[in-house]
RNA sequence: GCCGCUGUAGCUCAGUUGGUUAGAGCGCUUGAUUGUGGAUCAAGAGGUCCCCUGUUCAAUUCAGGGCAGCGGUACCA
């Protein structure tokens, strides 16, 4: 075949931010999205399915937008010209959810939910444009006990997925908090608006960058990054920054403010309630510098962190930050029904938590996979498969070798799978009414000791033959061996 | 979005001072070693040398412009 008339072949490329997710880490996970779930539903919550997409205007206000038309969401028109958008976060559809059914609905109402949500951004390490969520929310509950209980979950989750306590900490602020310092270094009212949100963007780095970092950022100078890249400051004068400092450390201030001062009591009046229930600072701490999302948070804020050194690639210490966070959000359900119904809730970002773990538990061995019955003599495939059955049968997850190969390959293949052990029979075993059982496991540790392939090959090690009705009883016994 | 770095085989990378069939290691497939994972040996598959335009007899190589990937930064419900 000429050059010339091959076909142009589609590259086998991943779109950008996706990813495949392999056999191991699906169990894993699988595994750990039981665990939360158990604790959700040990608090009374119920599950809530919605759809991956929804009406554009019931997502909220992240529209394509003349400007960037894909910023934030993945959107599509449909032929009748309503626009769609893949979801962004699992609140938002709760809203919508909870507006529709409003008079139907007990109050508070208690949902989980879990899935995939998506966002239309750049990725970045560790970060996709679709990742799983796991959320619980009480809607129509104004009180701080809703708020409290959603912290103590937020540790009894931490706790359930295998994280110790004091590898985590729960984070709690209160958004009037810092409103309510703002006040104070005269950043009140509209005019102020910009100012204040770009305050709370410096604020929200203090895990990330320094100190003096953080200065410039809310000063007037600015700051540069590594690559030459500038970022506006803010524009306060030093002694705004001081006082800034002086609180965060601290938790307190010379002046006076009324709605600081009700956001420190709310603070106050949660920490009472987690402590009752038995929740020391090393789990629920109050914390002045969590910030969180600017847009619709009204109250307590929260963020669950891992608390150990997480090394990355180069071996270096890196701040691994959040694995989840919430609080209380009144507004959003305002949208669809004109009034103000409180709600407060939680998200666990699944993916971050999964890479939390595996850092802590270190990779252990692959999961073991079934029992292969190797094909020795293509005419018998149907006393193959029949072995195969009766493996099933007896609950042992099992499969006959059904490429085309011969048995080096199928050997490898029963390599590749992680099998545990191999069936084989050829003729000489099937004369004798046997059948032949390869230990795959102990085979790998031999073959280190491999000095001569003749030796090797004519030794068979770590294999053994029972008559053909002792299979089953002959397969556990090697399952047995590598159990644990 | 902004800044920087990088684009040659599935992966990691050589190489071509511009010239005819572009290479290695690893990986993959098939086979040999009487029916056995390692090792060895043999054969094989796999490339628009990121794309476009320009310069040139000739561009994977030089120039300009794109695009993509990675990293930083910004945004983050």
């Amino acid at each position: 075949m000429s050059k010339k008339q091959k076909v142009r072949r589609p590259k086998p490329r991943l779109p950008k931010g996706m990813r495949d997710i392999e056999a191991g880490e699906i169990r894993a996970m699988n595994a750990m999205l039981e665990k939360i779930r158990g604790v959700y539903e040990l608090y009374g919550f119920e599950p809530l399915e919605t759809p991956a997409y929804e009406y554009s205007d019931c997502l909220g206000k992240f529209l394509p937008d003349q400007e960037r038309p894909n910023a934030g969401v993945f959107s599509f028109e449909e032929d009748g010209g309503d626009w769609l958008s893949l979801r962004y976060d699992l609140t938002a559809p709760l809203a919508r959810y909870v507006a529709a059914h409003y008079d139907a609905l007990p109050k508070p109402f208690r949902r989980y939910a879990t899935g995939s949500v998506w966002r239309n951004e750049k990725p970045g390490p560790g970060r996709f444009r679709q990742f799983t969520q796991f959320d619980a929310d009480t809607v129509g509950a104004p009180t701080g006990a809703a708020d409290a209980e959603m912290c103590m979950m937020m540790a009894d989750v931490m706790e359930a997925v295998g994280i110790k306590r004091g590898d985590y900490v729960i984070r709690v602020n209160n958004r009037k908090v810092l409103d309510g310092l703002m006040e104070t270094i005269g950043l009140d009212g509209e005019e102020h608006a910009t100012t204040r949100v770009n305050v709370l963007r410096s604020l929200d780095k203090m895990d990330k960058f320094p100190r003096d970092q953080i200065a410039l950022l809310l000063g007037k100078e600015g700051r540069k990054d590594e690559s030459g890249d500038f970022t506006k400051g803010a524009g306060l004068d030093k002694e705004q920054i001081a006082t800034l400092f002086i609180f965060l450390d601290n938790g307190k201030t010379e002046k006076q403010n009324a709605l600081l001062e009700e956001g420190l009591g709310e603070l106050s009046d949660l920490q009472d309630l987690v402590r009752a229930a038995g929740y020391e600072e090393d789990r629920i701490r109050i914390d002045p510098s969590v910030i969180r999302g600017l847009e619709y948070y009204t109250g307590p804020v929260f963020e669950a962190e891992v608390t150990f050194d997480v090394k990355n690639d180069k071996g270096q210490v890196v701040q691994f930050g959040s694995v989840g966070g919430g609080g209380r959000y009144d507004g959003l359900v305002a949208r669809f029904k004109g009034v103000e119904v409180p709600a407060t809730g939680m998200s666990i970002g699944v993916s971050r938590l999964y890479t939390a773990m595996q850092m802590l538990a270190q990779k252990d061995r692959p999961d073991p996979g079934p029992v292969l019955v190797l094909v020795m003599d293509r005419e018998r495939l149907a006393d193959y498969q029949k072995m195969t059955k009766i493996l099933r049968d007896a609950g042992i997850r099992s499969e006959m070798y059904v490429g085309s190969s011969g048995m080096r390959a199928q050997m490898k293949y029963a390599d590749k799978r992680h099998a545990p052990c191999v069936i084989i029979q050829g003729s000489d075993e099937y004369e004798a009414g046997e059948v032949t059982i390869k230990d795959l496991v102990k085979g790998a540790e031999l073959s280190k000791e491999i000095e001569d392939n003749k030796d090797w090959r004519e030794g068979r090690p770590a294999q053994f033959s029972v008559k053909s009705d002792e299979l089953v009883e002959a397969v556990r016994s090697v399952l047995a061996r590598h159990e644990g």
